[in-house]
RNA sequence: GGGGUUGUAGGGUAGCCUGGUCCAUCCUAUGGCGUUCGGGACGCCGUGACCUGAGUUCAAAUCUCAGCAACCCCA
């Protein structure tokens, strides 16, 4: 009883249950973001949390380098281009920040901080693209974006300044291609959550609920612990929109100018935002060992002059460093207890501690985050059996949050069903796909309708609840953020 | 878009209703020294705060207004 009093007086991390509150604590407390800078919707990378993004964008990079190149564009976009295309306008013209001023003086033509980049490229497509020869181009930048947004913000996720927005822009001669692509990307995206040990779910966004511009769209989402959905990439295919608008065109093999079909696709830090919510528990932080800043910590346990402790310590943290493995040695002047305490909130998978005890059977005790589980390895090759625990703790945090998500999924009939089930996931239902009755439906349910998802879950026969027609599309329907 | 709540050391808080007792309470953090170390140690000595601006008043952390910022609920 006394202990527990300690210990919730210790944690100043509210329960997981509490989500929202314990967002924000843990982005402080485990050294990700400091929310306190003096403007709405910006907020500052601490270095621990850069390492994070560092490390997940790293696996971005790999992905895509094997058939995009990377680039990067202007931050400003004249107005004149800008406001070429009407529909992306339409989408965007409330969240943009513009600069007009140089100095003191008036620019003739305002600035727009961009939103996206399509109005910065597309312009440059229009130079670069001749022939058939040309294409495909893809290419992709890591940037910052600007949206003036109104509505609630929130780090990593509701920005108003998003710092790592990784889009890719594709320039493809048939739609048919430019289709293939939009797959490809989605298969990146999943790829790289596999990777981050997140389950998603790809779906065809309803009409009303595309990207400004696009002929369709593809998102990736998550779920949260407070059962909403998160988006977490998205993939459009452009048709032929941007080409007419910013006349981008090529010569086919048979000498006729074609417009170019197009897509692009992006990431943002919302990727962080559901590494840190999917995996993280009420003692903080749990990454994967790939993108862990720190990936295990060595903590000496002495009692009185223990110089052959210190000595093991310092071996075993040199030899796992030997092996690539990123090791923090913490011979802070703290009770192990409190090492113990501190390290698990910065989310490090695996302890390694080493006491007398250990050292007289020439073993380590180790401790996994995941699990909590501990165990003894022989120190000859500690490293190996780390990297081999690696492999574990990445399959059983995919596990776990897999699990956790199909949990959460319910199949439905009736709105009712729907209405009911919404607030504790995510309702599966037969929808037509009639833009009426999915409005008449995200209405009465007071959700939104993700849409319609790829492969197994997209498919079933059943009746639509709004037109009462026999259907063989599931859309799924949650709370997004 | 509408409504509500809040702003006090690096973080979390007490004080505000009823102005003076406050050079502001407690926990945590943090610097120094010593004893400690198998799940949040202890002692001693230090560090550190009333969001910004205007107003009311003899007097403002406390009351009023505005700005900025944060959080919650509803659409």
């Amino acid at each position: 009883m006394a202990e527990k009093q300690i210990e919730e007086k210790k944690t100043a991390l509210p329960k997981k249950s509490d989500f929202s509150e314990w967002y924000n604590e843990i982005l402080m407390i485990g050294e990700i973001m400091d929310v306190r800078y003096p403007v709405k919707g910006l907020y500052v990378w601490f270095p621990f949390g850069f390492e994070v993004r560092k490390r997940t964008y790293a696996i971005i990079r790999e992905l895509l380098d094997k058939d995009h190149q990377e680039t990067l564009f202007p931050l400003l976009i004249p107005e004149t281009e800008f406001m070429k295309e009407a529909e992306h306008i339409k989408g965007f013209e409330d969240e943009v920040y513009w600069v007009t001023r140089g100095g003191q003086n008036e620019l003739d033509i305002p600035l727009a901080l961009r939103p996206t980049s399509e109005t910065a490229i597309y312009p440059m497509y229009k130079v670069w693209v001749r022939s058939h020869a040309d294409l495909p181009i893809k290419i992709y930048q890591i940037v910052n974006t600007f949206r003036y947004e109104t509505k609630h913000t929130r780090p990593l996720i509701r920005l108003r300044e998003i710092t790592s927005f990784k889009e890719a822009h594709t320039v493809h001669a048939t739609w048919d291609e430019a289709s293939e692509q939009v797959k490809e990307a989605t298969r990146i995206y999943q790829e790289l959550y596999r990777r981050l040990a997140i389950p998603t779910i790809v779906s065809k966004r309803p009409d009303w609920d595309k990207f400004p511009g696009a002929d369709y769209t593809m998102a990736v989402d998550t779920l949260m612990p407070d059962n909403k959905t998160l988006q977490i990439g998205t993939a459009h295919h452009l048709g032929n929109n941007f080409a007419k608008t910013f006349d981008i065109m090529y010569e086919d093999i048979n000498g006729e100018q074609q417009y170019a079909q197009q897509t692009c696709y992006g990431i943002s830090e919302r990727c962080i935002a559901a590494l840190i919510s999917v995996h993280g528990d009420d003692k903080g932080l749990i990454f994967p060992p790939e993108v862990a800043p720190i990936q295990v910590v060595v903590i000496p346990i002495l009692f009185g002059k223990s110089d052959e402790i210190t000595q093991a310590c310092r071996a075993v943290a040199e030899s796992l460093r030997a092996g690539g493995i990123r090791v923090v040695l913490d011979e802070s002047d703290e009770r192990p207890g409190a090492k113990y305490y501190k390290w698990e909130m910065k989310g490090v998978p695996l302890r390694v501690e080493i006491g007398p005890r250990d050292l007289k059977n020439n073993v380590a005790t180790v401790a996994r985050r995941d699990s909590g589980s501990k165990e003894t390895i022989p120190l000859d090759h500690i490293a190996e059996e780390i990297k081999k625990r690696f492999q574990d703790i990445h399959g059983n945090l995919f596990k776990k949050a897999e699990q956790s998500l199909k949990e959460r999924i319910f199949d439905c009939t009736t709105i009712e069903e729907v209405r009911d089930k919404i607030p504790e996931g995510i309702a599966r239902i037969p929808w037509c796909g009639e833009r009426e009755c999915g409005l008449s439906m995200e209405n009465a349910v007071g959700a939104g309708i993700l849409g319609i998802p790829e492969g197994e879950p997209g498919r079933g026969a059943g009746i639509c609840p709004v037109c009462k027609r026999e259907t063989q599309h599931m859309a799924i329907m949650a709370k997004t953020y």
